[in-house]
DNA sequence: CGGTATCCATCCCGATACTG
DNA sequence: CAGTATCGGGATGGATACCG
């Protein structure tokens, strides 16, 4: 599960859908914007592996084919969502953070990251 | 955030020090067992990076450093543990769901898994 | 102990072209 | 429209060796 949950567009497909209301596939491609077919296809297969969402094809000319989350899948999604949620309200301070990093490891040289070898004995260490 | 999460040991660095309790690196290592020390270090700078977790060096020789999440991190520890307590809760499902879609797809020649291209008009699509 | 440096396999993803 | 086929690059992660 957290396997495919690292995929690149896994997460976004999971929140497009997450309303409930199934999706086409070139709307689910416009939503995600960059996704090429072929990727969000193997997205799609592989949320479908896991019974995360059903696809539906009417056998029309040309095809038409829908994708919806399952029961399981929804449950899913309301848990990344929880999470995009979560990251949008902390983009500030996720962002001082890191200049803060950033300025704290630019400026000292490579090797003093580290302890500063400090000839202390091990026994000063915590429990 | 998503990148970050996307990372294939982030997640269970959140969850290993979920529960408040401050880690020692090989500690960490030895609870993740299968990480290299090279891609943990990358996993927590990256994570301390973020603000997700703090590193404390207790300059000794040799030295002892300590992992421990900031409260933002707890926070996405938190959302992170419930997809594994999903996970876990589901996994039967899942595995059901995996084997009813190999043999959906193993059984049949690999063009039919489209449409039947029955020659429709469009206009039977849904809206 | 807690890393870093280096090299390398792999794998994910993207671009492009083509099809029923 | 909704894919599949093929190719290739770049990032990610692993193995190994070494260091303060």
């Amino acid at each position: 599960m957290l396997e495919l949950i690292a995929g690149k567009w896994t997460m976004l497909v999971l929140v497009a859908l997450e309303d409930g209301r199934p999706m086409r596939f070139a709307e689910l491609r416009r939503r995600l914007d960059g996704v090429t077919s072929k990727v969000l296809t193997q997205t799609l297969r592989a949320l479908e592996r896991e019974g995360l969402l059903i696809r539906h094809v009417y056998p029309t000319v040309p095809p038409c084919v829908e994708y919806r989350l399952t029961k399981l899948g929804e449950e899913v999604g309301g848990l990344v969502q929880s999470i995009t949620d979560w990251s949008q309200a902390n983009i500030a301070a996720i962002q001082v953070a890191r200049e803060e990093f950033d300025e704290r490891t630019t400026r000292r040289p490579a090797g003093s990251y580290g302890s500063e070898h400090r000839p202390t004995r091990s026994g000063d260490a915590p429990d």
